[in-house]
DNA sequence: TCTGGGGTCCTAGGACCC
DNA sequence: TCTGGGGTCCTAGGACCC
């Protein structure tokens, strides 16, 4: 069996940890900490707040408007990225196998006798130890995993297995599904496929024109509740970083568009190389007024490097490449990183 | 109340070479 | 003489996730 260990509104959950005063409070995570900023956004609400019906990913302006009396504050990913790593902490303190996903959950596997005694003296020493509380989802794929850590939230532990999969998920919209998105299921909605039981029964030859070999030969597996088995604990080895920022006011001045592209090239290049890794593509992001987002992308024709120097001027090459008639909102720089032998 | 930031993986078309 | 087929590299964009 696999466990999903999720923690529950993480990054809310930091925050309160530290003042302990929110607790209880609705309390919105996002931008600067400002209600009143444009464009900025929700990162995360507490369940006080969802309530009210904010969610990720929600202006702050409007969150305030359905929210007013909530406490805003300002993301701090470096606090995140810290509790992050005593939650992992506490979990490979156990005879198990981790694989981390992101900052606020895990996949534990590994020779477990017991799933349901292991998923509560995970979640105690957990909060025992970080103060924190998470979910856990048991099934026998990754999969299954995740689904039920959606059930079990907040705070609580659920099985889902291959045999209950189709009773309980089959009725489901196939949206509902780890890797299905909006996109994914408006083109199963256009073929009349619209649960999850639907899509289990569809041969993938039905789906390949539309989706393509892969995508095609995973829905139906999915729908099915099949998945991935494998806990892989090496260590993440990140193939690209990048930056970006939506400006409050929009640029139309391409001498500070460049100075802008320039500093994030170079502080870019900085974080890299602290991290003993080498670029070896660049590529420049631009959200014009309308929304429009081309990327323009290059590899380094001279092998890959830690140069400051080359990645600005790769950056400020592929400058050139976009039009400059209309303001833009964003400005990104991508750095994709040569992989260690 | 207009729509964040940081990632990964997949697909597709054109260039180029044999 | 007007024309094939395969393989690889490169770039752009799409989709999804937290």
């Amino acid at each position: 069996m696999i466990l999903h260990v999720d923690m529950d509104q993480f990054v809310a959950a930091v925050e309160i940890l530290r003042r302990p005063e929110l607790r209880g409070q609705p309390v919105v995570v996002g931008g600067a900490g400002d209600p009143t900023a444009r464009r900025q956004v929700v990162s995360t609400a507490s369940y006080e707040a969802r309530e009210h019906g904010v969610h990720s990913g929600m202006p702050l302006r409007r969150a305030a408007q359905l929210c007013p009396s909530a406490v805003f504050l300002p993301t701090d990913p470096a606090a995140y990225s810290e509790a992050s790593e005593r939650v992992m902490a506490v979990l490979r303190g156990f005879p198990v196998d981790v694989e981390v996903w992101g900052w606020d959950e895990a996949f534990v596997g590994g020779d477990i006798a017991d799933p349901q005694a292991l998923a509560a003296e995970l979640k105690a020493a957990v909060f025992a130890e970080t103060g924190l509380t998470c979910a856990i989802g048991i099934g026998e794929n990754k999969l299954q995993a995740k689904m039920a850590a959606r059930f079990a939230k907040p705070g609580g532990v659920h099985t889902l297995t291959t045999a209950e999969w189709l009773p309980v998920m089959g009725p489901r919209p196939a949206a509902d599904l780890w890797g299905i998105g909006p996109k994914t299921a408006r083109k199963l909605d256009e073929l009349g496929l619209h649960t999850i039981a639907q899509l289990a029964a569809t041969p993938p030859e039905d789906l390949v024109e539309r989706f393509g070999p892969r995508q095609a030969a995973w829905l139906p597996v999915a729908a099915s509740g099949g998945g991935d088995t494998h806990i892989s604990t090496e260590p993440w080895v990140a193939r690209s970083r990048s930056r970006e920022n939506t400006y409050a006011e929009d640029l139309s001045d391409l001498d500070e568009i460049s100075r802008e592209v320039a500093a994030m090239a170079r502080a870019l290049t900085a974080d890299v190389v602290d991290d003993g890794r080498e670029i070896t593509h660049v590529a420049v992001k631009v959200r014009y007024t309308s929304f429009f987002t081309p990327t323009r992308e290059m590899k380094l024709r001279a092998g890959p490097t830690t140069d400051p120097e080359v990645v600005e001027l790769a950056a400020l090459h592929l400058l050139t490449k976009f039009e400059w008639k209309r303001p833009v909102r964003l400005l990104g720089v991508r750095v994709n990183l040569a992989m260690p032998d």
